[in-house]
DNA sequence: TTGAAAGCGTTACCAC
DNA sequence: GTGGTAACGCTTTCAA
């Protein structure tokens, strides 16, 4: 493996002045920079991260935590940061959860983190206070993608506007009965968007004056089986809903499917809209309330750079728009 | 940040004793272990792992690279992998090559990885002649998968036994006149899976005297939005297929959709098949070839640490099984 | 503009 | 069993 010495040894110069030359710093003179350069490429030398970080106290390594990768959502949040940080010489390591509350303990409150990256990206969770004082108590940056906390930057969509957001159209179409399908309170992890969605339906649902049944407002688990079972749930009640509201469209897919299976017709006896347009969402033609991914994940990213830069700004919460998008999934309501 | 000698000095022992304690090598009083490793949880030590790399020369890091994190397939393999280089206490560092062939080319042709992470773990891509030569030429260990040389270790399926089985499922069903829908062959990344599959479509139509027309053999892409396309192509045809066969389930979802919005009665008019057996197969009740996927991410990982531990076996060649899963997109060849 | 040398926080060798 | 101490491969300070 080809290290600093024998670029310096073959241009016969100090590693200190190679160091310089191949980070672009100040105070080498262009001709020594010029062959310093030629000499690193033609050797193949790449400087060791592992002794670079020794030396600097940074890692140039991001953190990223996430709850499911096998989540599309999450995927596409991890592919848009992936851009932006490799873009600028920043490597990605992954912590996945994979729904364990264990893991979570293991991963937030260990001083593991903050020794291996330079900062920390958390995605879905929302970091209780025993979490949020551990991490704050090292170095490490963070920033949340789809939670919020004073503390740290954030990047999210409003999901009490994007359920408001859905029930309008709903209502719009007539619909005066509407379920609700989302997670379960007692989810292994604590995640914020659901809960902020489950509100949101209740608070347009209590504006609007619909129809206020706890039958109605059902448990999916943001999975399609999930969904699936919470739609024939909703599908057997004896005053069927008109229109279903999941927080997901992986759970409005299940309830679809549902609804085929009971040879309900979609959208003339039943109306469903989802949240996130999946990419499979334009497929089977559901209606959804569209969140920007991808975006999420390279806005991020950038407000982790920055503040690794040390822009000494007051950290910033990004709140950045969804959008309806109308399928054949959604219809009047039936007379 | 508390380091090992903080530990050291409060404990009245030298950081040689604490470094070993702590990482359970023998020559360590009893005594001395627990009082150490007690002292090292209540200061909330953790060793840092830049240094310790720096002395060791291990990273205890495997680089994974991805073609694209977003495909399920993907995302799948490295929630499997994840799962037990976590266990044995490795990181799982990223790199999402997005389809980029300049990507590649960075992350494979650059000493980069080789002085970052122990291990590397390649998925789905065919590493060409130079690649190897490149990777070889460092000391990092390799294991792919989805793909095969004699130099590595690697885990897959038999991609030419996948066509093989879904095509006798439909002659068995009195199928002659069966397309393919795959990749194309000037994909900016070099899969070897598509083309696998691709040859044991061309040798199973052959071995089976099953109508060869270039017209039923046409590119997808691997993505839904392909699999629409090339259905569409397909059903226009004057002399349709009777069956399709998909590379992969998500082209086959974009296939039955071309076929409900063509008014195609699936499996009536047309059978359909795809591989993979997808989270949204079940529910799209789409007939499928089966491969474990999180089992082959977790394989790779197991042979990756294999490699690690020095055990100095052979290269392992693991091909797992795929299974035929009959759902309701496949039936009786139309009379 | 350049180089010598002192870290950076561990691990590992070698004495004791 | 234990403790000095020399690596590990860089970066950075300080002098020249």
């Amino acid at each position: 493996m080809t290290g600093i010495k024998d670029v310096a040894t073959e241009v016969g110069l100090s590693t200190a002045t190679v160091s310089r030359a191949l980070r672009g710093q100040p105070g080498v003179s262009l001709a020594n920079r010029r062959l310093v350069e030629e000499a690193a490429t033609r050797l193949g030398y790449v400087a060791s991260r592992t002794a670079a970080g020794l030396a600097t106290g940074r890692t140039r390594t991001v953190a990223v935590v996430v709850p499911y990768v096998t989540r599309w959502f999450f995927a596409a949040v991890i592919h848009g940061a992936e851009q932006v940080l490799s873009e600028r010489g920043y490597d990605l390591m992954l912590f996945n959860l994979a729904g364990s509350a264990e893991a979570r303990h293991r991963v937030l409150e260990t001083h593991q983190l903050s020794k291996r990256a330079d900062a920390l990206m958390i995605l879905g969770l929302q970091p209780n206070e025993q979490e949020q004082q551990w991490l704050t108590g090292h170095d490490a940056c963070v920033v949340l993608v789809g939670a919020h906390v004073p503390l740290w930057p954030s990047v999210r969509i409003d999901d009490h506007e994007v359920s408001r957001t859905a029930l309008h159209h709903l209502t719009e179409l007539g619909h005066r009965r509407i379920a609700y399908v989302g997670g379960s309170p007692e989810e292994a992890l604590d995640f914020a968007t659901p809960r902020a969605r489950h509100r949101g339906y209740l608070d347009t649902v209590a504006d609007l004056g619909l129809d206020r049944d706890p039958c109605l407002d059902v448990v999916g688990g943001f999975t399609v089986t999930g969904g699936l079972a919470a739609g024939h749930q909703l599908l057997a009640l004896a005053d069927r809903p008109t229109a279903v509201y999941c927080a997901s469209d992986e759970m409005a897919i299940g309830v679809l499917r549902a609804a085929r299976d009971r040879g309900v017709r979609v959208p003339d006896e039943l109306s469903v809209i989802g949240v996130d347009d999946h990419e499979m969402a334009e497929h089977l033609d559901l209606t959804t309330v569209r969140q920007p991914v991808v975006e999420q994940g390279r806005t991020a990213a950038q407000q982790l750079l920055g503040l690794l830069d040390g822009s000494p700004s007051p950290p910033a919460h990004v709140v950045l728009d969804a959008e309806l998008v109308v399928r054949g999934s959604t219809g009047p309501a039936p007379a």
